[in-house]
DNA sequence: CACCAATATATTGCGCGCAATCGAATGTGA
DNA sequence: TCACATTCGATTGCGCGCAATATATTGGTG
């Protein structure tokens, strides 16, 4: 409490800690906020993240390409293609170069709705209500903030009880 | 790319569109190192949140109050508090004064977990690798995304297809 | 070729997160 | 007192997100 201009290190903090809260509400409001925009589409939010980076390559990617993309592995991945691939959105099948991979593309009809999403980028930044600078800057403190994270975590790997911390 | 200090509205995005997808893998990425942060303690990050809410309240919480507080609902309390209950970490019971109620409290152990758990915070932030500024200013920026995206669900809310947008 | 490590995906299990629904308790009005 | 709506929480169902494991293919090595 009290914007005081002291910055005090690492000291007394409730539960709106460091980050981890305010991040994890913020993330459900704007997954809250994309299952409205969605819904018309039948889609939740990271069905359209797979969908829009599948629109974004123009060849067909596989399943471990996509997840280093979106940062998901096959245990995430893996239903959430087949239920796509049910609807007929994406087409999956093996890779005759490497019988190991599986490639995904998006089907006619799954073009079709990449199209018809091209507007819910802009409702959904209307829906933050932040203006242009505070975007860019918040992506680029969020993207600075995943940088040192997975950096800690790399340490954390190799050392049994995490980095020096 | 390219640093141009152009400030284009609502224009051409990639994947790492507005907001939505740095945000969604920041908090993974936090909560996958509150994982091993919280790995010694056999806490998962939404049942450290609901400890240190717990703590931070002198007295019993209601399931809806914790609800509040957390941004989260009976659907996903329920089965957490029963967890923690089972455990021997908290007390639930039906409040005498309102038999709709449940109150939730720490137990002795669990009052002893949340003293032990006092380190968490700042080997997180340590983890976050960034300043105290930065740090701020994202806790700022965050909250006003959250205020912004609430006031949006709620004008969806009343009106069919969402507000002004 | 037989053997073995590495790679790529699939499967299983568990814990959220949330919408929808249900049941019990409470409060209100006729 | 007898409905009746409201509130609170528990329950159910579904879709992630991820660790651990299983399976199949590939690429060497002897």
């Amino acid at each position: 409490m009290s914007g005081t201009s002291e910055p005090p290190p690492p000291v007394e903090v409730t539960l709106d800690e460091f980050l981890c809260f305010p991040l994890h509400a913020a993330t459900r409001a704007i997954t809250r906020v994309y299952a409205v925009l969605l819904e018309p589409f039948g889609l939740t939010y990271p069905q359209y993240l797979v969908v829009v980076a599948l629109d974004e390559a123009d060849s067909p990617q596989s399943v471990g390409a996509l997840g280093a993309r979106l940062r998901l592995d096959s245990g995430t991945l893996t239903p959430l293609l087949k239920r796509l691939e049910q609807r007929g959105l994406v087409t999956r099948g093996r890779d005759p170069e490497d019988e190991r991979r599986v490639l995904v593309a998006l089907d006619g009809d799954g073009c079709d709705l990449a199209r018809r999403l091209a507007g819910v980028p802009a409702r959904a930044g209307a829906a933050t209500g932040l203006d242009w600078d505070q975007v860019t800057r918040l992506r680029g403190d969020l993207a600075a903030l995943i940088e040192h994270l997975d950096a800690w975590e790399d340490a954390a790997g190799l050392s049994p009880d995490g980095p020096a911390s």
